[in-house]
Parts: structure tokens; C-alpha cells; sequence
DNA sequence: GTAGGGATGGTCT
DNA sequence: GACCATCCCTACA
């Protein structure tokens, strides 16, 4: 539960200086070198000496080398940062997402093993981001995991760091003179949540724990979410998909404010997120038999 | 606060 | 040509 957890107040850090960033790291898609041979020494070689402490809580891809329902769990709490060109840095902690296993799982873009030009990045090491357009206007943020075409959809975040530039670019595609966004409606839908961040469309394929403008931290001095904080309920947006819509495999902070649809029957039914989830929902999870605690 | 409807264009078949 | 892992605005309770 958040209410009891201190929030962190973090003014805009502007004045950090933009980050040098060698060809390979800009886009491992565009070189040999796999993001398995790139890791956080090798990027902090390069960095300013007040950045190297930026990167002391990264998540490394060992974190990412988990199976979907696992690491769509892990990832809550998680924060996720995008260091923009001319060095601000937003923040907003991971509050929302699903799990697509591909595979057996209908309503994921690689089920049956469909591999495409678009979802390419699912079938690419744990921790590669794959970002998709959807409804032709909007973008989705997923990360692979484990498991041949399987990835998590980030949902939504808490913004923690750079309010003021998210909601700059959250009301570039809103109507002129509409109601100015409270805090909470930043990032509260993943497509919103790439407005906020500026996720574009070509961080398509890049991947967390090596690229230089957007990757994730564990926060230093808190505790990962207990089982019971996190919900988990059916996906959103894929009723269409018969009974894999009704897998519960959403999970996000119970009564956290950020959450972009709240399901109060789950929120019953769940005291803690294990109940939810039946043994052919665990072991439907590409291979491994269990779900790790998040 | 919530429900309903329109907008939008990339992707896949 | 149909579908779509969404968002925004408006109207109403």
C-alpha cells in the first residue's frame, strides 16, 4: 500500500549535463554489439563524474531474465527514467502493468509465435523495449522478458521527477484550453505515459539496461510492494480474445491513485495477488512453474 | 465519478 | 478493408 510510504518530492534536476553517448549505445540495432556486451561499467566509463551515481541503482539485465507474470510483478515499484536531450531527467515509478506471454496467449501480438516486422523487439533479449503504435495516434511501451514473444506492457506510472515538462508534453496534443492535468492523470494510461516521457517510436528495440536516455532504477531505501498491495485483474482492451481476456494478468498497486482502471471485483477476490492466479496461469508462464514474489 | 461516443491512422490479412 | 493492449470530451447522476 502507498499511503503509509513516504513520497519523494523531487524538483526538476535541468542543470545536469547532457550525456556523450557513443554510437553502439545510441541503438544497438544498429551495431554488432549485442546489449549482453554492454553494461553499466561500460556506459559509466564514459559518464561526467556527477552522473555515475545516476546509474548506481540501473536495473541490469540479469532483473529483465525473468518469466513475463514474474517480471511483470517486479516491475512494480520500479522507476523508470528518460534523460531527454538536454539532460532533464523525468521520473515516474511503475504503478500499472500486463503480461503478455506470446506463444499460447491470443490476445498477445506474437501469439502462435507471429513474428513480425512491428513486434520484432518481443522476440529480442529480456529487457529490449518495444514500442508499437496504437488507434494510429497513440504509442505503447512493452518490455521482453523470458520467453519467446513474451513482454509486459508498462500501464502506468506515479510521476515522480519533472512534472512540469510531462504535462508540457501531455497538453501538446491536447485541446487548447482544456482543464490543466492534476499530477495523477500524467501518466495514468500507456500511451499517456509515453506522452509524458517522451517515448517516441524509435526507442523501438533499444534496450533498458544499456541505452543512455531511458532506463530503469530500483529506489534506494524502499522495500518491493508485499503480495497483498498488488491486485491483479484482466487485461484491458481485449475482450475480443475470449477466455485469455480474462486472464489476471494486470497487476498494479492497490489504491494507488495513479491506476488507470480500477477493478473493485478483483480487488475482492484478491486479498493477495497469488490467489488470483490458478496453477495453468502459472504454468502457462513460459516454463518456469512458479511466480517469483515481486 | 462515470458512461458513451467520436477521432485516428498503422498494421495485418 | 477490418481491426485495434487508447484517449479525450461531453453529458449526466
Amino acid at each position: 500500500m502507498m499511503a503509509g510510504r513516504k513520497r519523494k518530492s523531487l524538483a526538476l534536476t535541468g542543470a545536469a549535463k547532457p550525456l556523450q553517448v557513443k554510437k553502439d549505445h545510441k541503438n544497438p540495432t544498429d551495431s554488432k554489439v549485442s546489449p549482453a556486451e554492454l553494461n553499466k561499467d561500460d556506459l559509466q566509463d564514459d559518464l561526467p563524474g556527477d552522473l555515475q551515481g545516476d546509474l548506481q541503482h540501473r536495473l541490469g539485465e540479469e532483473f529483465f531474465n525473468q518469466p513475463c507474470i514474474s517480471l511483470a510483478q517486479a516491475l512494480l515499484g520500479k522507476v523508470l527514467v528518460r534523460r531527454c536531450a538536454d539532460g532533464t531527467e523525468l521520473r515516474g515509478r511503475i504503478v500499472e502493468t500486463e503480461a503478455y506471454l506470446g506463444g499460447e496467449d491470443k490476445a498477445s501480438h506474437s501469439s502462435g509465435g507471429k513474428r513480425t516486422k512491428r513486434n520484432a523487439a518481443m522476440f529480442m533479449a529480456p529487457g529490449t523495449i518495444y514500442v508499437y503504435s496504437i488507434y494510429g495516434i497513440y504509442l505503447c511501451m512493452n518490455v521482453s522478458s523470458e520467453g519467446e514473444g513474451a513482454a509486459v506492457l508498462l500501464r502506468s506510472l506515479e510521476p515522480l521527477q519533472g512534472h512540469p515538462v510531462m504535462r508540457q508534453l501531455r497538453a501538446a496534443k491536447r485541446k487548447e484550453g482544456a482543464q490543466q492535468l492534476k499530477d495523477k492523470e500524467l501518466c495514468n494510461g500507456p500511451s499517456k505515459l509515453c506522452q509524458a516521457l517522451n517515448i517516441p517510436r524509435c526507442f523501438d528495440c533499444r534496450h533498458l539496461a544499456s541505452d543512455p536516455e531511458v532506463w530503469l532504477e530500483s529506489e534506494p531505501n524502499t522495500n518491493p510492494p508485499e503480495p497483498q498491495d498488488i491486485v491483479s485483474a484482466p487485461r484491458i482492451g481485449i475482450e475480443s480474445h475470449g477466455e485469455w481476456a480474462k486472464k489476471p494478468w494486470r497487476f498494479y498497486l492497490r489504491g494507488h491513485p495513479c491506476v488507470s482502471v480500477v477493478n473493485k471485483e478483483a480487488e475482492r477476490q484478491s486479498g493477495n495477488v497469488m490467489n488470483n492466479l490458478g496453477p495453468s496461469d502459472v504454468q502457462s508462464d513460459t516454463g518456469q512453474h512458479k511466480v517469483k514474489r515481486a
